[in-house]
DNA sequence: CTAACATGCAATCATGAGCTTGCACATCGA
DNA sequence: TCGATGTGCAAGCTCATGATTGCATGTTAG
């Protein structure tokens, strides 16, 4: 039987992909905006940053984190730039969360049976 | 039928308490000790810092970091300091995650159904 | 007891993140 | 055409973060 090739958490590479993406969600604002965008309609810089307490601007640097990590893609339209959710990393990022539970998991199972045979 | 109560991801409350766990898990050292210490064997700051390229007091305040947010736990053992994962936060933040996404594929459905019928 | 080890605490420093203000430029609407 | 609107760019400011060094303290092993 072929093995399914281990998901290294600790590879650098994993570590690298994921650290920037929950850096950008690691703040109040942008993950507001993420959730405002949630229901498929983009919006332009100055809607979202309609009823925050910060600058448009200071918006704007946060719509360029989040879209550096590709959670969300900006687009020009006439004067204005839209901006809509892309959910792909998030996702990813969901799956890494999980497959740290199971390994966490996996641990506990592991641990049980060299407690019941631990001559193996 | 009895609705269930809408999770509302762009809640004030819901941001302070995810925020800070997604910018804890936004640096690749934290993120390395966090896999490091998948495996439920709890690890002494000198142990976790060996193999890392900075000192170990800076280890000690990403584990403070990590400690802060719940990710953590350390617990004195004689002159050393054990420190093992606590997965729960992880999970809720892969939660948060998932209702994000699923939210983004509900807003399709309604999306669809109003295309189907505009009237309504 | 004593030397090696593990940690904590404090002072210090550099860098970058987050915001702001000010201005220039393009676009839409009346 | 002209004023209002939506953005972009750049300079600058403040403060938190990440990291270091040096030293003090408690603990273990021999």
């Amino acid at each position: 039987m072929l093995r399914k090739r281990r998901s290294d958490l600790t590879g650098a590479r994993q570590l690298r992909r994921h650290a920037p993406l929950f850096a950008a969600l690691g703040d109040e604002t942008r993950l507001k905006l993420v959730t405002r965008l949630c229901d498929r309609s983009p919006r332009s810089i100055s809607t979202l940053a309609d009823g925050m307490p910060i600058t448009r601007q200071a918006i704007t640097l946060h719509l360029q984190v989040l879209e550096k990590v590709g959670v969300v893609r900006g687009e020009m339209s006439g004067r204005e730039r839209l901006f809509e959710l892309n959910p792909e990393p998030l996702v990813q990022a969901r799956d890494y969360l999980d497959r740290v539970s199971t390994q966490w998991d996996n641990a506990l199972a592991r641990l049980k049976k060299q407690v019941e045979r631990p001559e193996e």
